[in-house]
RNA sequence: GGUCCGGUAGCUCAGUUGGAUAGAGCAUCAGCCUUCUAAGCUGGGGGUCAUUGGUUCGAAUCCAAUCCGGGUCACCA
């Protein structure tokens, strides 16, 4: 338990001793830490307790101050400063804290809790390769799947594969049009990126064709539904559904060269799945689903024999489900794959990370199988984002506006390398190290400044204004680790924390105030943990690894760690340094970001 | 129009059960390397927390209304 809550319950027991007839409960305590400008470690409000207790506050904040300080053992004195009792921890309550989870380079991480948990993310469609919108999309996915871990979930992280429709038969086209027979491999590009560019390809035509019949004499909305190009895109739909032999070799040809593509973009960006599905295998299903629920008579058909669920009860409309023709929508597909995830995996909670704009969708599927009386319907939690937009507005794939996650890493790693070689940083290296340690800045960097805000809100990327290197950054946390190692090979110490360094720990003088707010910094992790997995927004541990990071370099600068007033001070120092090592390399951990020991 | 989300320093953002004089980073200005890595540290300037009203000991935080920006409301995905 940690010291916010231990204070909690310590004063809710004191004041149901010191006051039996007081009806108290745990939330009127209010706990916060002390604001730097009052002397004290951490500061309970006695406001609420005014009225139930009928005393002035001031009175209160003694009897409870001088019963904690007597009993507990935490606390070594406290002031009362208008109504808020601040309370000072006692160096023997850091000390101990020191010891026991110094070395302990699993700190953080919570009891299993027997929960299963999937976590959807990624899910790209394979007619155009990955953009920056994805990595928001990716980064988050991989940062809560972790974060979720160390809260003491089993975690399924899952990628579905949006592999058919429309859009992929729009890719398909072009490159029969137009490809030549042109493959990765004869053409040198990467899978993804030529699936990509046909898909592009394909819009500049249809756009030719409609103006073409405009100016033929068409009206526009008809013309965008016969231009010739969109018809053979339709048609082909229709025959990859009927199973024509050639049409499905040329997709699943053309669908393997993007995942050739994709296997190269998520190494590089060191992601990982552990389970994958893909639509095509899994859009039939939600049409039973849907057809079972016409016969229990949650949904209903009309005239022309499409199928919809009539939600306007819940303050929504009606939804369709299956076409005219029999085939089934995006939901219907969605339905089905939620049932299967839920089946397959005995999940208790199935997490989508998906764009805000599909709220409403996600409202929708959740109440559909609500409605169908599917188990699968409560464990649904959707984690939705903010789209990253450029200054100009949203990225457009069909327009080419789009900033693509290949180059952009490329460039993060590059911008990397140029800012060492101009700050003078490149010397020692072996070129093999440099190379590990620019991927580990530029990709840093990169994640970081995707994870960092809170991701509900959108953000606005301009790609002119490149990613900076200083301040509330990655390389700013790589940096104060690294240099932390620095003091710890030279002072022959293991980076990874050994016990053995723990226990001759002895400390007779009072601890400095940078080397308690060190400490109570790392006290306070494993909650901050907890609200990350709790609030599904891994930017809090960013936030909290930076402040870390910034109170390690306002101590490295104060005080020195090798050069110690005394031996006593050296080894606390020692052991101080260790442990926000290892807390700030296992909060990055979780955000997919490593940590140097040398930069 | 219905509905959902957002509006905090010039810019990008923290600020979660209501708590003390609203905080960081960038930018800008002034300092700090013979001392454990200056990709760092210290300090200055910079705010009607969109607006108005309400709730109370206390509101950036809760409630209501208004303004601004965005999403969504397809036989698209």
């Amino acid at each position: 338990m940690t010291l916010t809550n231990q204070l909690k319950q310590a004063a809710l027991a004191a004041l149901n001793q010191l006051f039996p007839d007081a009806a108290i409960n745990i939330d009127m305590i209010a706990v916060n830490e002390t604001k730097p400008e009052f002397t004290g470690d951490y500061t309970l409000v006695l406001f609420p307790l005014v009225k139930l207790l009928r005393q002035k506050p001031d009175a209160i904040g003694k009897t409870l101050g001088d019963h904690l300080v007597a009993n507990t053992g935490m606390f070594s004195g406290y002031a009362i400063v208008s109504g808020f009792l601040n309370l000072r921890v006692s160096d023997a309550f850091w000390i101990s804290f020191l010891k026991k989870e110094g070395a302990n380079a699993w700190y953080g991480n919570k009891a299993a809790k027997g929960r299963k948990v999937m976590v959807e993310y990624s899910s790209p469609n394979t007619n155009k390769p990955l953009h920056f919108g994805h990595l928001r999309n990716i980064f988050l996915g991989a940062a809560m799947s972790e974060t979720l871990k160390v809260d003491g979930n089993e975690v399924v992280k899952a990628n579905l594969i949006n592999d058919r429709g429309i859009h992929i038969c729009k890719s398909m086209i072009a490159w029969q049009r137009y490809a030549n027979g042109a493959t990765p491999e004869s053409s040198g590009i990467k899978g993804d990126h030529l699936v990509g560019d046909y898909y592009v390809k394909f819009n500049d035509i249809y756009k030719e064709e409609i103006a073409a019949l405009i100016a033929g004499g068409m009206d526009e909305k008809q013309a965008a539904k016969d231009a010739p190009i969109m018809l053979e895109a339709q048609e082909m739909l229709r025959k990859w559904e009927a199973g024509d032999k050639e049409t499905y070799d040329l997709w699943q040809t053309m669908n393997s060269w993007v995942y050739a593509g994709f296997k190269v973009s998520y190494e590089k960006m060191g992601i990982s799945f552990d389970k994958i599905y893909y639509e095509s295998d899994t859009y039939l299903l939600g049409k039973k689903l849907a057809l079972d629920g016409l016969d229990k008579g949650v949904l209903f058909k009309k005239e022309d024999g499409s199928v919809w669920i009539d939600l306007k009860e819940d303050g929504l409309d009606e939804k369709l489900l299956l076409r005219g023709d029999g085939t089934s929508v995006y939901m219907t597909q969605d339905l089905g794959t939620a049932k299967l995830k839920y089946d397959e995996c005995n999940l208790n909670q199935s997490v989508y990370v998906i764009a805000d704009e599909q709220n409403y969708h996600m409202q929708v599927l959740k109440l559909i199988l609500k409605k169908l009386g599917e188990p699968c319907a409560d464990g649904i939690y959707h984690l939705s984002y903010g789209m990253v937009e450029l200054p100009s507005g949203k990225m457009k794939s069909r327009e080419g506006t789009v900033v693509d996650a290949d180059d952009m890493v490329a460039e993060m790693v590059n911008l990397a390398r140029v800012q060492a070689e101009e700050n003078g940083k490149t010397a020692g290296f072996s070129p093999e190290e440099l190379r590990n340690l620019f991927n580990m800045i530029g990709l840093g960097a990169l994640k970081f400044y995707l994870l960092r805000v809170d991701p509900k809100k959108k953000m606005i990327f301009d790609p002119k204004e490149s990613i900076d290197l200083h301040g509330y950054t990655a390389t700013f946390i790589q940096y104060a680790h690294a240099r932390i190692c620095s003091i710890l090979r030279k002072e022959q110490r293991t980076i990874v924390p050994k016990p053995e360094d723990l226990e001759t720990l002895v400390v007779h003088e009072e601890l400095m105030a940078l080397e308690k707010k060190l400490l109570r910094s790392l006290e306070h992790y494993p909650d901050v943990l907890s609200d990350a997995a709790a609030e599904f927004n891994p930017s809090s541990v960013c936030n909290y690894a930076f402040q870390l990071a910034q109170l390690f370099n306002t101590f490295y600068d104060v005080h020195s760690i090798a050069k110690a007033e005394n031996e006593e001070k050296k080894q606390l120092r020692l052991a101080i340094a260790t442990m926000t090592a290892s807390v700030l390399r296992h909060a990055m951990n979780l955000m997919g970001i490593a940590l140097p020991e040398k930069m």
